[in-house]
DNA sequence: GTGAAAGCGCTAACAC
DNA sequence: GTGTTAGCGCTTTCAC
């Protein structure tokens, strides 16, 4: 079908190796001469040879593709609406691989129910896990993973050390909206996480609210850990409810947008009865009425270093993995504003 | 380094062949015994074999991955900020791609001024071009591409309906604009694009234009038709001039945005002394102050039957090239406001 | 039922 | 300088 190394080598009538020779600068290595040279490059251009990198990569046993992986029971991961969470995140690994030469590959069984087969079929040369459902099954595929891997949103103790991780600075980014909502006169604060159980990274969060809510002697109990079902379930009582809280911290942009949806509803005020602080700043708190002020979590720098990481893995006959944190931003928008202003 | 077919064999004590039929389901067709099947599977198992399907696919010169491709002098595609366009066409890019079992491959050399070399490069089993971007260059880039390839935003008459083509219904959605600004009471409507030259699309959205206009005997002149720079020069001058429109219709988000953003700073106000209509309407409309009001684009759509379209390219021996016209929507938000309504 | 041979396109190692 | 051999991991073909 297409134009192989064997067809120009007899278009010049040398033998395939020469061709290779010739056409992959290691002439000088092991030496061509001038006119062989010119007669394979004449013949290469003759036919409209192009090489082809598919069987190069399988020859030299690597593929330069990144794969994107992310847990079981997730579903694909969209650019569309709501939160550029995984846009953002997307364009950092992009930027990343390609700073590198590599490609990123969004692979359907690495993507779907069962990523377990596809991690080790061959097809890449490093991975970038980006969940924080860290389940035993999860965990035990990530244990096991052959390839090099960097995970994304793991503290530096994930799997004692075993991988390289990056992670933002949840304590400091905590601080920042601590010392905000405080800048503003409010002390009763909250936090907010969705689901079952506290992901990871929201463990952490929830471990930075509290000490960082301690520090400033403000009040934490119980009831400042809030949670919610994955689809914000328990929201509209708590919103309804005679709550002491003037300031809510959402661990991310969708539950933040859930209760800046519901307030209103409820005859709950943003910002003027609770102030809402939102995780990660994407452009989709522009979206958001009123405007979201968030917690920035630096993904597109997340993104990068993750593929830095990677490739060091890739590279290195021996790695050692590296531990990553990424300072927060903040940034105030509208649903934040002093206690007792109105 | 990791476990192969031969490993599973020697431990099983038959050839790489056997294993092969076994683990692949064609065990039918080409007859094992029940024992030696087992044997193999349980060795299979206890190695913890996974078929390098990197290996496989070389094998039989499939790759399971579509590539994406636009066109030279662009530069990569965002996803952080700004409108969602190319977020849209990937999730239906990607959502396709799924659908069939394909991998969707951001590859550097795809994406970077030099596709040439990379589009057959034996690593795509097909290829999806989004640019409106036709130069000299990119059509006999694509004229000669031996792969698979699909256009987005192509009409049918494209390189003499060679290929397969997707494109949003532009005259529809023109006139659901126009016929939206004219119950409004507009008559004096323009067409602004970017850059150089109207790229084909902005050409087929012009003549769309004038034929909606003319059809309802709205004025339309050298004037109707303006045109900014890459990065909106001129527009200053003419919100500041005393042009004659009361509306105006943006052949993309972004250049409705620079309308909205310069506007104020000029004294013009959006919608009470212009209406805005964008292009495309993807959430990003609803970070723009005034929101802004938009002919729907189905971006999704069309990345989705951009891959129905390639797959039906790549699976037929002789393939018939298809072409698709798929209806615009329009939302309307805050950039729009009847005529004289202040 | 099972195995031997061959080859996808390329290149490293070694011969001459 | 150039060619021969061999092999990446897999599967199709054909022989037994």
């Amino acid at each position: 079908m297409s134009v192989t190394m064997r067809d120009v080598a007899a278009e010049a009538g040398v033998t395939p190796v020469v061709v290779s020779r010739v056409l992959h600068n290691k002439a000088q290595a092991v030496r061509v001469s001038d006119k062989t040279a010119e007669r394979v490059r004449e013949a290469a251009i003759k036919l409209g040879y192009n090489c082809n990198v598919w069987a190069r990569n399988f020859r030299s046993q690597e593929t330069f593709t990144i794969g994107v992986l992310h847990g079981v029971g997730f579903s694909r991961p969209m650019f569309d609406r709501g939160s550029r969470y995984f846009a953002s995140l997307m364009d950092g690994i992009v930027e990343g691989a390609f700073r590198h030469g590599y490609s990123v590959n969004l692979c359907p069984r690495l993507l779907g129910q069962h990523p377990e087969s596809a991690i080790s079929d061959g097809r890449f040369d490093g991975l970038v896990w980006y969940s924080n459902n860290y389940t035993a099954e999860n965990r035990a595929m990530l244990l096991q993973c052959p390839v090099p891997l960097v995970l994304i949103h793991a503290p530096e103790q994930m799997f004692e050390g075993k991988f390289s991780t990056v992670i933002c600075d949840n304590h400091q980014g905590i601080g920042l909206a601590i010392e905000h909502l405080v800048h503003l006169g409010h002390r009763q604060i909250s936090f907010i996480y969705e689901g079952d159980q506290p992901s990871l990274e929201s463990q952490i969060r929830i471990e930075a609210f509290k000490r960082q809510m301690a520090e400033r002697s403000l009040p934490v109990s119980e009831t400042s850990i809030l949670r919610t079902g994955w689809g914000g379930e328990g929201l509209d009582e708590y919103l309804s409810s005679r709550h002491l809280h003037t300031a809510i911290i959402a661990n991310n942009e969708w539950l933040a947008s859930e209760i800046l949806l519901r307030a209103p509803r409820l005859g709950v005020r943003v910002p003027e009865d609770i102030s809402v602080v939102g995780f990660d700043s994407t452009a989709y708190c522009n979206e958001l009425q009123p405007k979201l002020t968030a917690i920035f979590q630096p993904l597109v720098a997340l993104g990068n270093s993750a593929i830095d990481l990677l490739v060091d893995t890739i590279k290195a006959d021996a790695p050692t993995p590296r531990h990553l944190v990424i300072p927060c931003g903040f940034d105030i928008r509208n649903s934040t504003q002093p206690i007792n202003s109105e």
